[in-house]
DNA sequence: CACGCTGTAGGTCAATCGTCCTAAATGGGG
DNA sequence: CCCCATTTAGGACGATTGACCTACAGCGTG
């Protein structure tokens, strides 16, 4: 309810996404929010907290974003094509920090943090999600390992378009994603 | 020449892998070495120091993995093939802390860190090895490509392993990895 | 008006970090 | 045996961090 709390965690998001969730201090949310540390403290207790927060809203941006494409109707293999393309839609920001999943996972698992298992449970939306999407195409028994694949390889598009900022190599790697998505589906009505 | 420089940097490569590189202090690298931080203190001078000779040490070592499969007269395909199986080899370890290479790389650019830099030369390395092997296969064109795609797959398989620590989606995943660079060698052929 | 709740501000605390300094130990060459 | 460069030990610093506490401003309600 509180309109301060929502721009605390938006700022958290945005910085654990630039700079890292450790390398981001109480005094950095604060001062990109305009407010005070005490003020802070008023809403968060502990770090830890503004983390599960900050993991609980991006779960909720995805899963409206996923859901979305759901309802409106698009076919399973547009859907899973949707998804490949976030990589596109959001290419200057993957160029410039890498995957919000992905980069912010790695930092938790080596830090052993408890929040790990929040970051996990972001890729288990989308590996569940891309799971069904692939069972809707009538992909029943390789439907998980399908969906592993998929996000194993934009993971990696995501790090390496991070290393070499280069906008044709994110392009390509999506362009040959969406070649393997169509082989899939041909091989599937056959 | 000094062997207590060498076990600070090998006892500093490994944590900075297993924590990561701002989770590891000079208090953590002595303890597991066993020295004062004042010891410490007479062969790094700052911290940076340190990361720049565990890269160097990183470098070294792939190179000479690298040069060794080569050296030993492998074909190029086989040779790549040896890089793709580096997931199984160190498979324990790529489940329980990711890719050596990638998560350091993401780590540094999001602090912004300058040793960024030595980072991306060890993506680099392993970049230009592959390519030359695409080339010596006769894929004179597109052997950067198809380096960087894989490359991009094998972090990508690293990322989800560390995520989700089950060794069969890491075997079957370098199986498809294996039976694509068949299917660019014969293709090549032809 | 007085009360009490929510929200905000700013100071304080112990711990930890990277850095730096001084002094002692070590050990080979004159 | 002593000298001197190399190596080691350990203390001290200034800065920063997460965490915590107290004070008070705003404001609707009784």
């Amino acid at each position: 309810m509180s309109a301060t709390r929502d721009r605390i965690v938006s700022a958290a998001d945005q910085l654990f996404y630039e700079r890292g969730f450790e390398a981001t201090s109480f005094a950095d949310v604060a001062g990109v929010v305009g407010i005070s540390r005490g003020n802070f403290y008023y809403h968060f207790k502990t770090k830890d907290q503004i983390l599960d927060a900050v993991i609980e809203k991006r779960i909720a941006d995805r899963d409206a974003m996923l859901d979305g494409w759901v309802q409106a109707g698009q076919s399973p293999r547009a859907c899973i094509a949707s998804f490949i393309r976030i990589l596109l839609m959001n290419n200057k920001k993957i160029r410039a920090y890498g995957c919000p999943v992905g980069t912010l996972f790695s930092e938790l698992a080596k830090l052993n943090h408890p929040g790990g298992d929040g970051a996990r449970a972001l890729f288990d939306l989308f590996r569940v999600w891309l799971c069904r999407r692939f069972e809707d195409m009538g992909r029943t028994e390789d439907a998980d390992a399908l969906a592993m694949h998929i996000l194993a390889r934009s993971q990696g598009v995501a790090t390496l378009a991070n290393a070499y900022p280069d906008e044709q190599f994110l392009e390509s790697e999506v362009e040959q994603m969406l070649a393997w998505l169509d082989a899939i589906a041909t091989q599937t009505q056959s």
